[in-house]
DNA sequence: ATAGGGTTAG
């Protein structure tokens, strides 16, 4: 048999259209020799052959051993049979021992078109990329089954351009790519996102009757969505009849990866119509959709969608789970999943701790760390990209200065992304020249580097420098992006520089850069606390006649604004903007109204919008409670606290700031007091220096004044000047000069140009009729240029200095009496007073 | 043939 050459080798395409799928056409274009066999030699094939089905190739060797001692003839396809068998277990070492064999046997194997061309398919199925090559280039006659399996090597170690010239070599050389090599092709062109090749492989599957294949039909979905064309990949799958999962998988696949998530939800429940049995992979996928649009219910489906089927939880479908459950916010699903996964790795880490941080948990996360690390898995870019953005939001420099250490010393600062966020991170704490130092030394500057520097310039106040390096990286060859312009905008807002931002938001629609809904939005809140809240109506009535519907951040943003400027007017206007656009379902656009209403005066309807919420949440208590503290109206805040009691929601420091500025305000001490001990005893809460403040306000308010200094001699906290403060406004009130005197030492020279403090002392000196201190201080502001807060009152001199003329009938103080009224008359044209000698 | 994690502006 041996003689003969034994193939009939297939090296044209089978071009028959019907077949959907490639087993079947595998069996049509096989090239398995097809002369008789000895009769002994056919028994063994078979033997052989079952064996190796069954995975059994050391007992199949064992076999070939037995014929060479027997001396029967193996025929080419024996090997092939064994050789195939190690494909399908991957078994390496097996398959070189057949190898040799082969190589033993002499050149009639090792030259032999069959036998080389399962050699070249078994080595690149393995992943032995060189030996591959090497066997695949030194074939004499190549066809479509070697070069399917260089191409699907080439594409499976990355080398996609390689893949794509062998596809079109291939076609050069006479042979027709099939329905194996057009997915890997396909998959190439989307790797290199090559549409245009992408198309010509369309093309070509269509003109040679591969379309109707469900492998070549479903890569075109893939390939259509990776690269961003949508329509075609719509197209695809609309035309495709036999769907398998596959299909369905790519389509939604292709939907999440183009931020079309809601068409990935209606996709999946199409399927689950026509009745198709999801997979891992549409759990997973599903999931990521679900996670992006925050569709809690849709997910948890898919969760126990994915329970019922008995999908196992593997790495990829659990750090999916894992995901979507921080994402919506409940991170204690998460934890459960993440228990539950007994195979964890870095991605299902990396998930949990940015879960943790997502949710503000920053001590979570970096206990995860701890703990991941005790598992013995290192830190990669993505930990410390998440644990640098934590520290950037929580404006932890110590932390923020570790895992830059960490990443100097793992080379991992060498990434855009980890080089971004320790960026990022330096500029939130305000050390812009540290955030520089990083940007110099990246070697890969991106518009994305480029724009957190601007903004970690344009944040700390430093508008100019950001301007400097906007128009520094258009030197460089960078062209600015929207969110460039952005920052530089908001740096001058946040400056004041009204001017400048406006110049540059009409500069950048001249150079064809459309403002987005952040551009507008930073544009009206920032005119807004710049008190021109007429201007930001204006450009707000602007914004939605170009079209641009804002979304919940820019309402949110802008109610805050209107606060700001205490503008009922404006707040109204944008509450009627949000009831025609039916944005109330949000609850968090309903807090802020009822917090917009409360802060700008009309308690009434902040109380109606907060009575129609039934499942409040936290803000919205702390909204109320906050709005009734500010009109003094304490019993109702308590209140709304008993409320939240009953609904179990447990309060946080703002709630106990409004409770006990609310107990100041209408100076119930007992109340306050109370409020006080139950944040700390009931609460287990650390009251801030705020907190405290509220607290000796109220003490030294009410008559109190030892208890209020006992209240900040006891704290555990260093007393600021504002406490300080506080009590010395109301030494006035109790006559007490030498605690005045005493306060106003620390005072002085903790804030020595604080109006205040002079003001809240001149006050307690007339008080007690001390005149020539009166005077003495009021020169001194003079000599400092001092002008008076707005919420400083000289008012309690004048009427001091009323009661005391009134007193004085021996006029023994006159001069210093003519010479003090005669400043206040200048200073608040105090002439109502006037005739008060005559 | 299909699947999971980290970056910028309100």
């Amino acid at each position: 048999m041996a003689s003969s050459s034994p193939l009939p080798l297939h090296t044209t395409p089978n071009l028959n259209p019907s077949h959907s799928k490639p087993t079947k056409i595998k069996q049509t274009q096989s090239f398995k020799p097809t002369q008789k066999l000895h009769e002994e030699n056919k028994s063994y094939f078979h033997q052989i052959s079952s064996l190796c089905k069954q995975s059994q190739i050391k007992q199949a060797i064992t076999l070939l051993t037995e014929m060479n001692l027997k001396d029967v003839q193996i025929g080419p396809e024996i090997y092939g049979e064994l050789l195939q068998g190690c494909v399908y277990d991957r078994a390496l070492s097996t398959g070189q021992q057949i190898h040799a064999r082969i190589l033993k046997n002499g050149g009639f194997y090792s030259t032999n078109e069959y036998i080389e061309t399962k050699l070249v398919i078994f080595y690149a199925k393995c992943d032995l990329l060189d030996v591959a090559n090497q066997l695949f280039g030194k074939l004499e006659r190549k066809n479509v089954f070697s070069w399917a399996a260089i191409i699907g090597l080439c594409c499976r170690m990355g080398s996609h351009e390689k893949a794509l010239m062998g596809f079109n070599e291939m076609h050069k050389d006479g042979f027709f790519p099939d329905n194996f090599v057009i997915p890997n092709a396909l998959k190439a062109c989307s790797a290199l996102q090559m549409i245009g090749f992408g198309k010509g492989v369309h093309g070509y599957a269509l003109k040679m009757g591969y379309d109707s294949c469900v492998f070549v039909s479903s890569s075109l979905v893939d390939m259509y969505g990776k690269c961003g064309l949508l329509e075609d990949a719509k197209n695809v799958f609309d035309e495709i009849v036999d769907r398998n999962v596959v299909t369905w998988n790519s389509m939604i696949v292709s939907y999440v990866q183009n931020g079309m998530n809601e068409e990935a939800l209606k996709v999946f429940y199409c399927m689950r119509m026509v009745g198709v049995e999801p997979t891992r992979v549409t759990v997973a996928s599903f999931l990521s959709a679900a996670a992006n649009v925050e569709a809690g219910d849709e997910g948890r489906q898919g969760h126990a969608i994915a329970v019922i089927s008995g999908l196992e939880v593997d790495n990829i479908l659990g750090s999916s789970l894992i995901n979507f459950y921080s994402k919506i916010g409940f991170i204690e699903d998460a934890e459960l999943v993440f228990s539950n996964m007994f195979d964890k790795d870095v991605v299902t880490w990396n998930l949990l701790i940015s879960g943790y941080v997502q949710q503000g948990k920053i001590e979570d996360a970096l206990d995860s760390c701890r703990r991941m690390r005790s598992e013995n898995f290192g830190f990669d870019s993505v930990t410390l990209a998440t644990i640098l953005s934590a520290s950037a939001k929580v404006r932890n420099m110590e932390l923020g200065k570790e895992c830059h250490s960490y990443c100097v010393r793992n080379n991992l600062d060498s990434d855009v992304v980890v080089a971004n966020s320790i960026i990022e991170m330096y500029g939130k704490c305000e050390s812009t020249d540290k955030a520089r130092r990083v940007f110099e030394k990246t070697i890969q500057r991106d518009l994305t580097l480029w724009n957190t520097l601007i903004a970690a310039y344009a944040e700390s106040g430093l508008s100019g420098e950001a301007l400097k390096l906007f128009y520094q990286m258009q030197l460089e060859g960078v062209p600015p992006n929207v969110v460039s312009w952005n920052s530089v905008i908001s740096g001058f807002l946040r400056n004041g520089q009204v001017t400048e931002a406006e110049t540059l938001f009409s500069e950048m629609q001249c150079l064809e850069i459309q403002p987005n809904l952040i551009t507008w939005t930073s544009l009206i809140s920032g005119l807004a606390q710049n008190g021109h809240g007429d201007r930001a109506i204006r450009y707000f009535q602007e914004m939605q006649n170009r079209g641009l519907q804002p979304n919940t951040v820019s309402i949110i943003s802008l109610l805050s604004a209107c606060i700001n400027i205490s503008s009922l007017e404006f707040g109204k206007a944008i509450h009627g903007y949000i009831i025609r656009s039916q944005l109330f379902s949000s609850l968090s656009i309903v807090t802020s109204l009822v917090d917009m209403y409360a802060k700008c005066g009309n308690l009434h309807l902040a109380r109606k919008f907060y009575d129609t919420v039934n499942y409040k949440e936290l803000p919205i208590y702390n909204a109320m409670i906050s709005g009734y503290s500010l009109h003094g109206q304490a019993g109702e805040a308590l209140e709304v606290f008993k409320q939240m009691q009953n609904e179990k929601t447990k309060p946080d420091e703002i709630t106990f700031t409004g409770l006990l500025s609310a107990c100041n305000h209408a100076g119930l001490v007992d109340k306050g007091l109370k409020v006080f001990s139950d944040m700390i005893s009931e609460y287990q809460m650390k009251p801030s220096i705020h907190h405290y403040g509220c607290m000796v306000s109220l003490l030294s308010r009410c008559e109190n004044l030892d208890e209020a200094l006992r209240f900040v001699l006891e704290m555990p906290l260093e007393p600021d000047a504002q406490i300080l403060g506080t009590i010395l406004s109301a030494c006035k009130e109790q006559n007490n000069i030498e605690l005045g005197e005493y306060l106003s030492q620390y005072l002085f020279k903790m804030e020595p140009d604080n109006p205040g403090n002079y003001v809240a002392l001149s006050n307690t000196y007339a008080a007690a009729g001390r005149w020539d201190e009166v005077l003495k201080l009021r020169n001194i502001m003079k000599e400092k240029k001092l002008r008076k807060n707005p919420g400083c009152s000289w008012t309690q001199i004048g009427t001091e200095l009323h009661a005391f003329v009134a007193g004085d009938k021996s006029h023994s103080q006159t001069k210093v009496i003519y010479e003090t009224l005669a400043w206040l008359e200048k200073e608040m044209r105090f002439t109502h007073q006037h005739n008060m000698y005559d």
